[in-house]
RNA sequence: GGAGAGGUGGCCGAGUGGUCUAAGGCGACCGCUUGCUAAGCGGUUAUACGGGUAAUACCGUAUCGUGGGUUCAAAUCCCACCCUCUCCGCCA
């Protein structure tokens, strides 16, 4: 949804805020709209008069004459588009501020309520009492609580051991899996400049909850999404190339400012986590094809894990700012029993390739591309997931088949 | 952090105050031609905003790294900043 959406369609784009809980001013985003119209078009009527006063003056001045008359009138122009340039400065910093705040619009098929749209695999039936991930970790002395508030505070963890060699086998696993679904990987930046956070759509929604460096203007990303909507900041993609598919491993910061109380133990809900991103530059046409693909891929990863799964369609209301329509696959973990969300697959359509100025070369003319992303998958969740689901009587941990490649063949932690 | 060089259309590259309405070239597209060679000729070649139209056409304004300033008039002059390259310093 932008500016000319919604003077477009200004009933269509009150249903979907509404249908998105979304509280933004349109009235006062159409009445300085007209205001804003009214005043470029003046400005533009004088400014054409001042530019053709200025030919004549300089004729004047070749030929020799005098002109002081002309230079007089022309600067009475020039003063008053200076006038009027101020005027609409602020009228239309106004209307940005507001237009910002504007969200994605939705795909029809997203509702009000959400929807279960896949479910896998059995949780897991123990024979004894099974532990949550935090007691399991500090058991095994894979993960480390105490040291890891003592080095940062809370919502950190210290891995240690296998518990470490574990965490970076899922993201080999991860990358390999993308690289095979033809995904280019990129390794990019974690600290982001305002124009790529605002471009992807992270600012202003999420401000408060990123990191911000003291010294410099710059932010610990929330999600590589934040770099992977820029990669082609202010380019023209032709049709040619598209689709563009990449993906990028890199740790993600959020302050989770507004969350106390809620996930305190262990690390489901932690400040600094480990994602590897899936994402898609396509053609208009294909970005719903996509995204059902994208889902796909991730839930793939999930089956070879061994971890039961649910993917649940989305609530207008619960989608991200970006996207149109969002898929969330969740994890069981089976020792804290609760459901992980673990990934998060979104067509954000051209909301990015708007605010990043990414644009779309076809025969037909010039458009903007889709942009799709996509967890896949996102750690610590499904690191606790696997080790949650995978613990033995005797206190151990099975490694799943698909991940012993990655750790030397280990078939056991413990 | 210091010194120097640079930033112009899809790309290369000219342009130091007034038909810049940005030369020229490359590439691309369209058309023509094809008894001379993988050739030639002609044309088109951005984006945004506003006006205009049934829709085209068309008209206006802006955009030469970004933001200010000087001027009737700025790619061009002044100030600040950003980025790239080279060298120095510091450093894993």
């Amino acid at each position: 949804m932008n500016l000319k959406f919604v003077r477009d369609n200004p009933d269509e784009a009150r249903r979907v805020l509404e249908l998105r809980r979304c509280k933004v001013d349109l009235d006062r985003i159409l009445a300085l709209d007209d205001e804003r119209r009214a005043l470029v078009k003046e400005r533009d009527e004088r400014r054409h008069e001042q530019k053709e006063l200025s030919l004549k003056v300089s004729v004047a001045k070749r030929a020799g004459e005098q002109c002081d008359e002309l230079v007089t009138k022309a600067r009475e122009l020039s003063d008053k588009v200076k006038e009027l340039e101020t005027r609409l400065a602020a009228v239309e910093a106004e209307q940005e501020a507001l237009a910002r705040m504007l969200p994605n619009t939705v795909h029809p098929s997203v509702t009000a309520e959400e929807e279960v749209v896949a479910e896998h695999g059995q949780k897991p039936e123990f024979g004894f009492k099974p532990l949550a991930h935090w007691d399991l970790g500090e058991a095994l002395d894979i993960l480390d609580f105490k040291t890891s508030a003592a080095l940062a505070g809370s919502r950190f963890v210290v891995f240690k051991g296998a518990g470490a060699a574990l965490q970076r086998a899922l993201i080999a696993f991860f990358l390999d899996r993308a690289r095979r679904n033809g995904y280019t990987e990129v390794g990019v930046p974690v600290l982001a400049n305002p124009e790529c956070l605002e471009g992807a759509g992270q600012l202003p929604h999420m401000e408060g909850e990123m990191y911000a460096l003291r010294d410099d203007p710059l932010c610990l990303i929330p999600t590589s999404e934040t770099m992977l909507a820029n990669l082609h900041r202010k380019q023209s993609l032709d049709e040619s190339e598209l689709p563009k598919k990449y993906v990028a491993y890199t740790l993600c910061f959020r302050r989770e400012a507004g969350s106390y109380g809620k996930d305190v133990r262990g690390m489901v809900r932690i400040h600094q986590f480990d994602k590897v991103e899936l994402f898609r530059y396509t053609r208009p046409e294909d970005s719903y094809a996509a995204l059902e693909e994208m889902r796909a891929e991730a839930e793939a990863l999930v089956r070879e894990l061994g971890i039961p799964y649910r993917t649940k369609r989305l609530a207008a209301w619960d989608i991200a700012y970006q996207s149109a329509k969002t898929y969330d696959i969740e994890a069981w973990a089976g020792g804290a029993g609760q459901w992980l969300e673990i990934s998060s697959i979104s067509n954000c359509e051209d909301y990015q390739m708007r605010r990043t100025a990414t644009r779309l070369r076809t025969a037909s003319g010039t458009g903007y591309p889709h942009a799709l992303n996509g967890s896949a998958l996102a750690l610590p969740r499904t690191y606790v997931a696997l080790i949650e689901n995978n613990q033995q009587q005797d206190g151990t941990i099975l490694v799943p088949e698909a991940l012993r490649p990655y750790l030397g063949g280990l078939e056991r932690i413990g």
